[in-house]
DNA sequence: AATGAATGAGTTTTCATTCAT
DNA sequence: TATGAATGAAAACTCATTCAT
């Protein structure tokens, strides 16, 4: 299950994801990457037998490594439910912010159609396992009477990954529409975290609590 | 400024849009686009120029005809705050619905590193309207009492993209995540907007007017 | 024999002349052409035929019109035949310079294997007339005594061709490799044509004269 | 500087030398050079990165090992001046019956406008060499006092160029004007050659020391 | 007589992959 | 194990010409 990457194969994956990212999978070729990972072309179909196959093993790579110390989080007992969302929401962000190019990439092939079955169990599995992370969550705060009834969490989790993806998507935009072009970048992003942390935990605690 | 296109133009550009969708800009081959639309592939530099400049009419088909009828909507009087939003929500819904290819194409260059300035304003024009539509319905809102005060509108409205294209996306693993693989398929489209809506609206409800 | 061109044609005539010899028979498209001389595309085949016969066609219109003129000036029985001699490099030069774009074609199509027969001739029957012309006006200074015999007429137009060609071509090597590159260039040009003229007299006079 | 062309890259330029030399630079294509080098098409960008690159290649591979061997012949002590002079054309006419494709190829893209910068300052850099040499030599020819003075270097090398060039060119009409056409090709290009050189021997005599 | 639309064949270049070593 | 060389297929685009009117 767990791949072991060798140093050569993780500088392929760390350039390609960038690429992908930035470009789309078929705006990357293999002699880009293999450029900017400083490796013979011939590698990438030698280590991972296909520009495809490359994509699967960035998500491997990636997936791998998650959820994992979340459950940790979660499961801890002294912390309230309604902490615990915070907590999701702030790993969430963190998360994404330091994985932006995979975020970016598992979004853009969620959007096609996607030819590659490969992916899509392992999207999945990813998302079968936030959802069951959140079920539980959810139902431990629907039983003592913090949360609603009746939310349907695969909306909630789409709720989350949709709206932090397009804030962090449109991010110039947000620059712009508020006027915030001025500000330096470093300083915008750490403001822009902030907000969208604020913002979310707002959410998130309006959708769980308030009842019409 | 409103290009009129013909027959064959939009012939081109309704293929293109749903190649452009399935496989992204770079996965669909001018070639391809051309035999679908059954004309000749020098046609295509014919009558856009280029596969980009393709792309760019693609938007400029699809953005012109949109915000207007939502104006007019929401421009009436004897409807309530509130009912507006609702009304918003529908309209997105349906609206994405009816061009999940252009809504598929719009998020695809969003997240890629956009080398296009020229779509980089069409999408930001496009923003800037959803924007000041938003600001002035919630503004109305706040005025009367209905709604909380100081609402991040660029985030809001990023929720409201963000989460309809997630559930959109993610469609198929709703399906198999809440059990109803068995539900013909226009038969759980009819379940899945419906619930996407109900919820979104609650979402809205819940966002806009519980303070904490 | 001679054309008449309408007003479009000779429209047509002079841009593709000034194209071929900027880019080559090749380098210019007829679609450029077409926009230069601010005609329909579909003209240049409907007037001229082809891509080709438009180049004859360009033969036609410059060849056509040229030594007649010199052919009287030569005639002459009052002027020495050194004169005449000087008058024709004084004439081929300007003649030269108000059809640099005529002559480049000119040399350009007889450098290439020449697929084109059409152009062999008129080329050939252009040769001939100065060929006989020159033979004249060498024959009556060797009847006189003042050239010398044995003068290989064809190496001798090679001569004044090629070497007026050369220079011509080379202006720009020229003013480099003699540092007049500060020298406005109609006043550089000037300059060079009065040079010109002046070398290649003295130089056909001692062609012509001088016995070893 | 000295580039080091393999086997099959040589291979590609001489073929591409020929083709460029027959059709233009825009008349061969890739292909044809491809496949008359016995290559695939895709090793052109391969190994040249261009078209345009490969005629510059061409334009390495031959410009380098001209000018030495002459620099050599000329330096020596016991040869008179004008033999040097004599020299210089014969190896002119054979380096340019050697080359036949090149010294074409070499006429073409100074025809052109050139837009390839590189080109011109090859081409430069190989007129100043032969610039200077013919410099030293005319100066040392004037010192003795064999030759007269005010001699434009710069015209007088295009003489010889350009007279010899326009010769070679015009073979075929050489051929016809002379009625030498039933003589077969091999004699007419040794009678040819002989010629040539005769004419020039002499006009560079009388050019370089008939004073008026 | 004149032209906008259309076309098939062509262009150069790049692609991901495989081969020979 | 690793790689420079090589390749066939495909990419986007442009070409000169013709068609329908």
């Amino acid at each position: 299950m767990l791949h072991q990457y060798n140093e050569k194969q993780v500088q392929i994956i760390i350039v390609a994801e960038r690429l992908f990212a930035e470009h789309g999978f078929n705006g990357a070729s293999v002699r880009d990457i293999a450029h900017g990972a400083s490796v013979n072309i011939a590698m990438i179909s030698y280590y991972f037998g296909s520009k495809e196959k490359l994509l699967e093993a960035i998500f491997a790579y990636r997936i791998g490594t998650t959820t994992i110390q979340l459950e940790h989080l979660l499961a801890q007992k002294e912390i309230s439910t309604l902490n615990k969302i915070y907590i999701m929401i702030d790993h969430y962000i963190e998360k994404m912010q330091n994985n932006t190019h995979f975020f970016k990439i598992m979004l853009s092939e969620q959007i096609k159609d996607q030819e590659n079955k490969g992916l899509i169990e392992i999207i999945f599995n990813s998302k079968k396992k936030n959802f069951d992370l959140i079920s539980a969550l959810i139902a431990e705060g629907q039983k003592t009477g913090q949360f609603k009834k009746h939310i349907d969490i695969s909306l909630l989790v789409s709720t989350l990954v949709g709206a932090t993806n397009q804030m962090y998507i449109g991010q110039q935009y947000y620059k712009r529409l508020n006027q915030l072009e001025d500000m330096p970048d470093d300083k915008f992003q750490a403001l822009f975290k902030k907000r969208m942390k604020l913002y979310l935990k707002n959410m998130f605690n309006a959708i769980l609590t308030y009842e019409l």
